[in-house]
DNA sequence: AACGTGGTTTAGAGCGCTCTAATGTTAGAG
DNA sequence: CTCTAACATTAGAGCGCTCTAAACCACGTT
């Protein structure tokens, strides 16, 4: 499994290392005589770069590291269709890491990133405390996607999650709502904002004495646990405010499940427009986050720093925008 | 952002570089004394092995390349949950490429990962050739998870999808079907052998003149399509067999769309038993693939051909499952 | 014939680590 | 008090590449 290396290369090319090198990096002042040369050998040797050698010798890996808080929620998919192709239009390359839905595993996983010499880190959804990430973003620029922060170190992307909850809200009102509960995402990103727009929204509608919060974690287990405790309430909800998708399509099917009709008896509303509540046979009511916008602004404020064109954090924040699908109707009894 | 070298730890402790190396790795036969003098060093700045430079002298680096086929498909963030278990158990740390359902996505991953020198590779859901899966293999171990292959260069770790087909086709029969469709998954991993289970039960439950099959893409708008063209033909299904579970439930939006009982018009089954299916409001009948030990199996593998201990190929071939929720019931009319 | 000029090529010193071989150290055996 | 064995430490040569500075090489100019 011994690779050729780039000295082998310049023996059969008969020219120097640097020549080969200079070629494999497509520099210019390189005669086509020599390059086709070099370019043969290389490919009679099957010869490969060696990144690591590369990158050492070079100090920089073109190689973005983006965490992912869970790879089960298709909204981190979605993150990453974007960030792949202002990538790739910047000749950067993305590697993954695996935050396990856990504060553990994305420190391991931004660990990883840190001594593979990442050139620069996107966390996706990070759980991860503003001091933490400032610490890294001294070692590598930082840009944490989908969930606000203040902070004067590092750069963020995401969309206005107040307004968000607020369009959720206001969008059941105007259908003629009150009592409308609303299950969190426990320690996920952007839950505080989500669940304070809430509040703000129900308080300025006057239905502030409505105001049902109960707990959940951003998983499809956790609304459904959610639901079950909103649904056995004594004055049970006529619309439920889930903090994601995910939670959303838990808390539909516990709904249904008990025999209620949506959004007939009770209304649901999701969070991020994932290709979940997209589907079909789901067809959710939802918030969306511009995914792709969101990807390429945040390689974008990576770029910067990388360019050394910017020192001063950045904060970009994207408008979110209610999509009305068939889970959401007309309260009933008014 | 210059960062602490090995160097510096060694003048701060007052050792040489060789100790804090040896410190680093925990290597055995190291005073407590100096090990405390170092890692007291270490942590004073702030010390992070450069895996790069490590990788570069050792040649090996600890790590293994994932590509997943897609990142929206929950099977294979099921799949990367057994490789993340079975690798942290072996001291391995996981990477992930993004395949982007295309080959040439999976193509620039495997390069960038063989560019980092990764150990060993696992392709999830792999549209590459076997031939040019043989070539990859000649540079490092490679493990192919859901996709069969009676290749005699690298290992496979998947379900039988024949058997698996038969399951589904079985269920169906016993519930008085004979016009069962299937949406199959063009050009995806497991497609062919899914397809041929498929004929073959039809065949042996005499039911070959009803065999009818429709191609899909494994994706959620896939399905859509292809059930779109099943319900309007002028003999269709009482029962649709999807190729994942994916294109089940945008089949199954579809179906109901059209005004069709599921599963009193029309049963639909689908395949991977991934967490959609597991969803109270989606409550799929679908196939189970072990997931975990899927991705046990294909770490093992690895490890096995990075250890030196085997160099035969071997197929790991796990048992699907039937799994039966809400969707299929009774054929109509009998 | 000496001199620039600008494009082309190369020597060689690192990048930060690991690993082998050699050296230093200590304690018990003879 | 020397000798050994076992443990502890280190020097220094790479790993495969990049990058700076210097060398080389036609050309047309003076």
């Amino acid at each position: 499994m011994a690779q050729p290396t780039m000295q082998q290369v310049a023996e059969l090319a008969g020219v120097s290392t640097a020549l080969v090198s200079l070629v494999m990096r497509d520099a210019p002042n390189v005669s086509d005589y020599r390059r086709q040369l070099v370019l043969a050998a290389a490919d009679e040797l099957g010869y490969r770069p060696n990144v690591l050698a590369r990158n050492l010798a070079s100090r920089r890996t073109q190689t973005i590291g983006v965490v992912l808080n869970d790879l089960h929620n298709p909204f981190f998919a979605e993150i990453v269709d974007g960030l792949q192709a202002a990538a790739d239009d910047n000749e950067y390359r993305i590697l993954i890491g695996n935050g396990s839905h856990s504060q553990l595993g994305e420190e391991q996983s931004v660990e990883t990133f840190l001594q593979f010499r990442a050139d620069g880190l996107v966390i996706a959804g990070s759980m991860l405390s503003d001091d933490v990430l400032e610490r890294t973003s001294r070692t590598a620029p930082v840009v944490v996607v989908g969930r606000t922060s203040t902070s004067e170190v590092f750069d963020t992307a995401n969309t206005d999650d107040q307004v968000g909850a607020r369009l959720v809200v206001d969008h059941l009102v105007a259908l003629g709502h009150q009592r409308i509960a609303h299950i969190d995402g426990g320690r996920g990103a952007g839950v505080i904002e989500r669940r304070h727009g809430y509040r703000t929204a129900m308080r300025a509608h006057g239905l502030g004495e409505h105001i049902h919060v109960v707990r959940g974690d951003f998983s499809e287990a956790g609304g459904r646990k959610a639901a079950h405790v909103l649904m056995q309430h004594d004055r049970r909800p006529t619309a439920i405010f889930a903090g994601n998708d995910l939670s959303a399509v838990g808390a539909l099917g516990v709904v249904e499940n008990l025999g209620f009709n949506v959004p007939g008896d009770v209304s649901i509303v999701g969070y991020d427009n994932t290709s979940l509540a997209a589907m079909h046979h789901v067809s959710l009511t939802t918030i969306n986050q511009p995914t792709e916008e969101l990807g390429r602004a945040a390689i974008d404020l990576l770029l910067e720093r990388l360019d050394g064109n910017r020192t001063k954090a950045t904060h970009h924040v994207a408008d979110p925008q209610l999509i009305c699908r068939s889970t959401s109707g007309p309260s009933p009894a008014g």
